[in-house]
DNA sequence: GGCCAGGACACCA
DNA sequence: TGGTGTCATGGC
């Protein structure tokens, strides 16, 4: 994919679906959590989850901390994987006090290559939730790639669709300005599209809300 | 009732 | 290193 169509898709989306200004949250940590949260879980039982936790005044490193982990295991409970998830953040929690000093500004300062490997050091987070992070939470330019990327770029001709997280990624980071705003609204874009037509099922969309994406992807994708 | 959703990891050969 | 099983709720 040259820069050329990466970035006339990004208007074609921009188009279409407007600004998102992600990440839905009020603050980093939430962003980390929601991320944790999220992992192959539709966004709509991750709300219900995070809005049990405001609700229980649970929602800061401190308080998540005191918290049993049943306890908050049951609190997350919408949000399914709820032991799995559970346990992923009390790791970061635990990673967060002990390397931090429980201050998340402090690892969020970090510059992003050493930011992204700490996450990844972090059981439970791996690529896509730790770039969430660095780009979400810390505001550093890093390109997410998650199923829709794979799904809609390979439906559109762009990827073969067995390619490994680091080689999407590393398409489109040559390819586009390593800008914080272009990554965050573009991989927001992108879950726009995938979850609102049926692009990200149907090997052709042409019944989706978006056929000049389609129509674009046919005369520029390589034959 | 089955499929899927903004993944990650343990386990095994 | 790659393939497979596991974790689980809620919406369609």
């Amino acid at each position: 994919m040259s820069p050329k169509d990466l970035t006339a898709i990004y208007r074609l989306l921009w188009k279409q679906y407007g600004p998102q200004h992600w990440w839905p949250a009020e603050t980093p940590f939430e962003v980390i959590v929601g991320a944790i949260l999220t992992q192959n879980t539709a966004w709509k039982n991750v709300e219900t989850a995070i809005q049990g936790l405001k609700k229980k005044r649970l929602l800061s490193p401190r308080k998540m901390t005191e918290v049993s982990s049943s306890v908050l295991a049951r609190v997350i409970r919408p949000a399914g994987y709820f032991n799995v998830k559970a346990r992923r953040l009390k790791h970061f929690l635990l990673f967060l006090r002990q390397r931090y000093k429980g201050d998340l500004k402090t690892l969020l300062k970090r510059s992003i290559g050493p930011l992204r490997e700490a996450l990844l050091s972090v059981n439970g987070i791996g690529p896509e939730t730790a770039d969430s992070i660095v780009l979400y939470a810390a505001h550093k330019p890093i390109f997410v790639v998650d199923a829709y990327t794979r799904r809609i770029f390979s439906r559109l001709g762009f990827l073969g669709g067995e390619e490994s997280y680091g080689e999407i990624q590393a398409v489109f980071m040559k390819a586009l300005p390593k800008q914080t705003t272009l990554f965050n609204e573009y991989h927001a874009l992108i879950v726009a599209h995938g979850k609102n037509t049926c692009a990200a099922r149907h090997p052709r969309c042409s019944r989706c809300s978006l056929e000049r994406l389609c129509e674009y992807a046919e005369g520029r994708r390589p034959s």
